[in-house]
DNA sequence: AAGAAGATTAAA
DNA sequence: TTAATCTTCTTG
């Protein structure tokens, strides 16, 4: 029976929690009972006040940013060119706005098995290949911000890490307004994995 | 009050 | 390469 990950996991340094979120399973559970999820394959890290690419670059605090601004091991949801949720996980602590953007996941065998008519024939490595796709894909909207990810709908089981040799770090996508930040590598994903938004 | 741009996606 | 689509933030 796996457990849920301990807030501990989150407020730490935020490079170490995205490279250590992959392998990590991503649960949404709906109010019908369906469960959705999947393994975490794909990471970005938002390093906050000094991260020109990052929400809260120079203590930036607006009401869409203010989840960041709490202590780790919350949500944050944010919606993005008008149509897709992103989500992330908060990182460290209060007053500290990190996070870690989650890329993609590989579908669960159970979500493959029962849920295959939310994704119209796709193959499974593209359901949830993409920061938006996997929100649609598991059903997590704006209602999700600020929720706990040790909550009983939406939280992350703990399984294991992925081995550092198969862990690739790369530039992070979508962020070229960001200067030389935009060549910080800040992505991880794992390596050979087909679920990966863009290998 | 108005405009610009965005941590994306699917389709041409 | 581009349209779709709208919230958030900046500027006047």
């Amino acid at each position: 029976m796996s457990q849920k990950l301990p807030v501990g996991f989150y407020r730490r340094d935020t490079v170490t929690v995205a490279r250590e979120l992959l392998g990590q399973r991503l649960v949404h559970r709906l109010a019908d009972g369906a469960v959705l999820s999947g393994r975490i394959v794909e990471t970005e890290a938002y390093l906050g006040a000094d991260d020109p690419a990052c929400h809260t670059y120079g203590y930036r605090r607006t009401p869409r940013t203010e989840t960041m601004y709490r202590a780790g091991g919350v949500a944050y949801v944010y919606l993005i060119y008008g149509m897709h949720f992103c989500l992330n996980a908060v990182t460290r602590y209060a007053g500290e706005p990190e996070a870690v953007l989650i890329r993609a996941l590989a579908p669960d065998a159970a979500m493959r098995d029962r849920h295959a008519g939310r994704f119209h024939g796709q193959p499974t490595h593209r359901w949830l290949n993409g920061p938006g796709k996997l929100c649609k894909g598991l059903g997590i909207t704006r209602d999700h911000n600020g929720l706990s990810l040790r909550s009983a709908q939406l939280f992350i089981e703990a399984a294991a890490c992925v081995a550092t040799d198969d862990i690739v770090a790369r530039p992070r996508i979508g962020v070229d307004y960001a200067g030389e930040a935009a060549q910080w590598p800040l992505r991880f994903y794992v390596r050979d994995e087909p679920s990966v938004s863009k290998p």
